[in-house]
RNA sequence: GCCGAUGUGGCGAAAUGGCAGACGCAACGGACUUAAAAUCCGUUGGGCUUUAAACGGCCCGUGCCGGUUCGAGUCCGGCCAUCGGCACCA
């Protein structure tokens, strides 16, 4: 700890109020059913994202949000609620490995080392989470029913009749393996040779790997997906209801790309022309289109050079030429086909289609600007309305026909929005909207077409080839897989001496030889999955941590995630309801505390279920926050949850730039440590600054001297109820009296009772912290201070700076025998909107807009009283002699406007 | 290229369409001190102006251009800059 004096003792109190917390468990919400829980009580459930304990420790980013939830947490205690505040970790996944294989140190013993840290960190900072409920996605009774999960998924497949997931027993098909959520694919993934392992296209930055920056290659391999596509269209629509960030909404909608269009379906010409007699008959090429208006300017066609269809339809001539490019595209690196995106490439296949329309015969060719993945894997090129096709058409000299006149006076070839088809039989002079209608059903009649919706969301690639992850509870015999029963779970991963990749593609787990022969006849999967799963539902296990015989309690489910006032709430596991063993009294209590915690000016809206409040960055944007919507459906369906979203609200926290404004890295020199600030300031001043800082949603950078000025204002609270004597010691100042507040002091407490409030409610901290140092400058140097002034002003301030207000509470409350003596256990205060309105007001009064005069008047004056007033001024009077008065626009309580020419 | 966010003093920021800059930092001045630190009090957007000095008075000012309005940081249209996301998705 620093030499320097401290401007408050805070290094005396707050290691000592974090350890009475964690005796006293003050924070520990009990579950239904559990003792001390009170029913009576509505329930909040304020999240952070779950961290990675990474060796680095904690930096200032990850308070940011902590500090944001601890505060509300902290307040709606306060307010009556019963708080459901956890923390864990995330301790699965490649650093971890990557360190151990680096030092040769197990990764769960690395693991077990920063979680340590990393809990100790947040420890010093005071964070309120109950530790009880602590879950760790490496710990078998978590991954248990990570696996027990996948078992669920694997076992079930979606019916698109009912529109969700179903077990996979009510499959009526011939193929259950063909349609279950979780299956085995061989697909073109994402190879990176350093890390050994597969990634998703989502850890894939640039052609790059997330982690580490390694390059990546294509490369098919067989590989777990979960079917994730299946929800595509309930994943976009059901965003709708939840209280997210517009922005955040539309990344999701946009990353799952829905596009409605037409599957058209062409046929090609026979190579060689079938002789006679022969029952070959020549394929079918479909395509999908968002514009079937265009189908009149579909001048060519375009495969994707791994297109099935290329083999059979390949002229003997252009063999060569195919083969050779389909190798080139094959052997390009991600990074490659992103850099080389911007020229066109192609061959022509030698082959031939007939356009449906016009029966006109149209080459076809292969090129790898069209991707196998989306759509059917091949196009109708329309070089006059699409500008990829115009340039591949330019390039390779392919005609170009006009089908849509632009409304405006655009350039013609190359338009790609609305206008009016032309050149097109069927749909002449028809606006393209409507155009598109009128093809569609006209290739619907021909069986040459149907409406179609695609999606660019891809199923999630769920496998990896590493060790330090949750193995698959499956095993394979005579090349099929199966599940292992529940009764076989947690499936451990072998205690491995070397962990490394092999570097073949096979994973690490392939190495323990023992582990892996199941039986005679089976073996184990030797995969494992990535780091999202346990990832994606721990918010659910949270919700009842311990329990060892389901992935969580039906009852707990129902209360935590829970709506207000839902009538899930008071059943229990078995569906019987509880309100008949309540007492009288707590029904009483009920619904008197149903009236007294009606919030006003609320930004929490009346939750529909979730997660109330869900704090975290942006980067999760897509990735986490999709996937765990995902399984939380997946088990929605299924039955196991009661509500088909998991997170109601959520905010994201802006990211804290260095104090150089630039973003902060080791590289930079410009990582502020936590650990430091705390040493020098305190854990209240720096969750106080972290909160004062500016808005919570936005990017700011640090700065020392900042942390400073919160921490003067800390030591103004101190000294405003605290005297040092001559030897050095704090004691109780005599300037503390019982006395009655006088009125502007009592205003003053009222407004900001309500400042606070309000600013807490919609997570402004900085205005509410400005508010709680207007305040304190009020008070400073007054001779008498009322302590019930300082009761209210220390409950306020409680949730921000949590030991300091503990502890100033504890010494008031000795003398003044204030109760309880806990301030956690206080209430928050009402404010009296009576107390907030002045006798008198001041006005402005304007001219022409021009702020010209001020008046003083009694409140709520009627109009013409203000407008005699107004006139009356003498430096009015003066401007306006000898011009016209327009209009005088007044506003009570605020302005008098006089327009004049 | 497409989508989104942001743009206010020297700095972090604040402002239901109604006195722009609350609060904090920095700076300057003062009190206290032998001195410094700490603390407390005060000044502090820019320009012009009245005056012995002060109090005043006037003009400009929220990225740029335009519009709506009695009145715009706030609403509308267009542009510029910075940051973030997506990027051959037919």
């Amino acid at each position: 700890m620093s030499a320097r004096r401290k401007p408050y003792p805070f290094d005396r109190f707050e290691s000592k109020w974090q350890r009475l917390w964690d005796e006293r468990q003050l924070f520990h919400a009990p579950n239904p059913g559990e003792k001390g829980f009170d029913a009576a009580k509505p329930k909040f459930y304020v999240l952070d994202m779950f961290p990675y304990p990474s060796g680095a420790g904690l930096h200032v980013g990850h308070p940011e949000g902590y500090t944001a939830t601890d505060i509300i947490a902290r307040y709606k205690r306060m307010r009556g609620f019963n708080v459901l505040h956890p923390m864990g970790w995330d301790a699965f996944g490649l650093p971890a490995e990557q360190y151990a294989i680096k030092t040769g140190q197990h990764p769960a013993v690395t693991t077990r080392e920063n979680v340590a840290k990393f809990k100790s960190q947040l420890k010093r900072i005071g964070f309120s989470y109950d530790w009880q409920r602590e879950v760790n996605t490496t710990d078998p009774r978590y991954y248990t029913w990570t696996q027990w999960i996948f078992l669920q998924i694997y076992n079930s497949w979606f019916n698109p009749e009912t529109n969700k997931a179903e077990p996979i027993s009510t499959y009526r098909g011939a193929d259950p393996d063909s349609v279950r959520l979780a299956y085995v694919a061989d697909v073109p993934v994402n190879w990176c040779p350093e890390l050994g392992t597969v990634l998703a296209n989502e850890e894939v930055i640039d052609g790059k790997s997330e982690i580490g920056s390694f390059p990546v290659v294509r490369r098919p391999m067989r590989q777990w997906m979960l079917r994730i596509t299946a929800y595509a269209e309930r994943l976009i629509n059901e965003l709708e209801g939840l209280d997210w960030p517009e922005g955040i909404k539309l990344l999701q909608r946009n990353w799952i790309g829905r596009s409605e269009g037409a599957e058209v379906s062409f046929q090609t010409i026979a190579n060689p022309e079938p002789s006679p007699g022969t029952h070959f008959r020549s394929p079918w090429i479909t395509v999908f289109t968002t514009r079937p208006d265009t189908l009149y300017g579909a001048t060519y066609m375009v495969l994707a050079p791994e297109h099935s269809l290329v083999d059979l339809i390949v002229t003997e001539e252009q063999w060569p030429a195919v083969r050779e490019y389909r190798e080139r595209t094959a052997r390009k690196s991600e990074l490659e086909r992103t850099d080389l995106a911007k020229e066109k490439t192609g061959v022509f296949t030698g082959a031939f289609a007939i356009n449906p329309a016009n029966d006109e015969k149209i080459p076809i060719w292969i090129a790898d600007y069209v991707l196998l993945g989306y759509g059917t894997g091949a196009i109708m090129a329309v070089p006059a309305h699409d500008e990829r096709d115009l340039e591949f058409a330019r390039k390779f000299d392919l005609p170009i026909r006009q089908v849509v006149r632009p409304l405006g006076s655009e350039d013609a070839i190359g338009f790609t929005g609305d206008g009016v088809a032309i050149n097109s039989p069927v749909i002449d002079g028809l606006p393209s909207r409507e155009a598109i209608r009128k093809i569609t059903a006209w290739l619907e009649e021909r069986g040459l077409g149907k409406r179609s919706i695609n999606y660019k969301l891809r199923d999630w690639l769920f496998s990896r080839q590493r060790y330090w992850g949750e193995p698959f509870p499956i095993v394979w015999e005579s090349g099929k897989h199966r599940s292992l029963a529940e009764a076989e779970l947690p499936v451990m991963p072998p205690p491995l001496e070397d962990y490394k990749p092999t570097g073949t593609g096979e994973p690490p787990l392939a190495k323990a030889k023992d582990w892996i022969r199941y039986s005679d006849k089976a073996t184990r999967e030797t995969n494992v999955m990535p780091q999202w799963a346990g990832s994606c539902w721990y918010y659910i296990r949270f919700c009842d941590p311990g329990n060892d015989q389901r992935f969580v309690g039906g009852e707990a489910e129902r209360y935590w995630m829970g709506g207000e006032n839902d009538e899930a709430r008071m059943s229990n596991d078995e569906g019987r309801t509880k309100p008949e063993t309540r007492k009288a009294d707590e029904v009483i209590r009920h619904s008197d505390i149903d009236s007294s915690f009606v919030i006003r000016h609320s930004s929490f809206p009346r939750a529909p279920g979730g997660v109330d409040l869900y704090i975290g960055g942006t980067e999760h944007a897509v990735l986490h926050l999709l996937y765990a919507r995902f399984w939380h459906k997946v088990l929605f369906d299924l039955g196991y949850l009661s509500k088909p979203e998991p997170f109601q609200r959520l905010v994201n926290q802006g990211i804290i730039l260095g104090e150089d404004n630039q973003k902060m890295s080791k590289s930079r020199g410009n990582i502020v440590n936590p650990d430091e600030v705390i040493d020098e300031y305190g854990a209240d001043a720096f969750r106080c600054y972290e909160m004062f800082m500016g808005p919570l949603e936005q990017m700011k950078p640090w700065s020392m001297r900042g942390v400073e000025g919160v921490s003067r204002f800390l030591a103004r609270v101190w000294r405003l109820m605290m005297d040092e004597n001559q030897s050095g010691e704090w004691g109780l100042s005599p300037r503390i009296q019982e006395i009655a507040p006088d009125k502007s002091q009592l205003k003053l407490v009222h407004a900001t009772i309500k400042k606070v409030t309000e600013d807490i409610e919609s997570l402004s901290f900085n205005t509410a912290i400005s508010q709680m140092m207007v305040f304190v400058n009020a008070f400073t140097n007054l001779e008498k201070i009322p302590v019930t002034a300082m009761c209210t002003l220390l409950v306020l301030l409680n949730p921000f700076a949590p030991h300091l207000t503990s502890e100033l509470w504890e010494i008031l409350a000795a003398k003044f025998q204030v109760e309880p003596a806990d301030i956690a256990q206080q209430t928050w205060p009402d404010y009296d909107e009576a107390l907030l309105i002045e006798d008198e007001v001041e006005i402005v009064v304007q001219i022409n807009g021009k702020m010209r005069a001020r008046l003083k008047v009694a409140t709520d004056a009627n109009e013409e009283t203000l407008k005699t007033a107004a006139l009356a001024l003498p430096k009015i009077a003066e401007s306006i002699a000898g011009k016209e008065i327009r209009k005088v626009v007044i506003v009570p309580n605020k302005l008098v406007n006089v327009v004049t020419n």
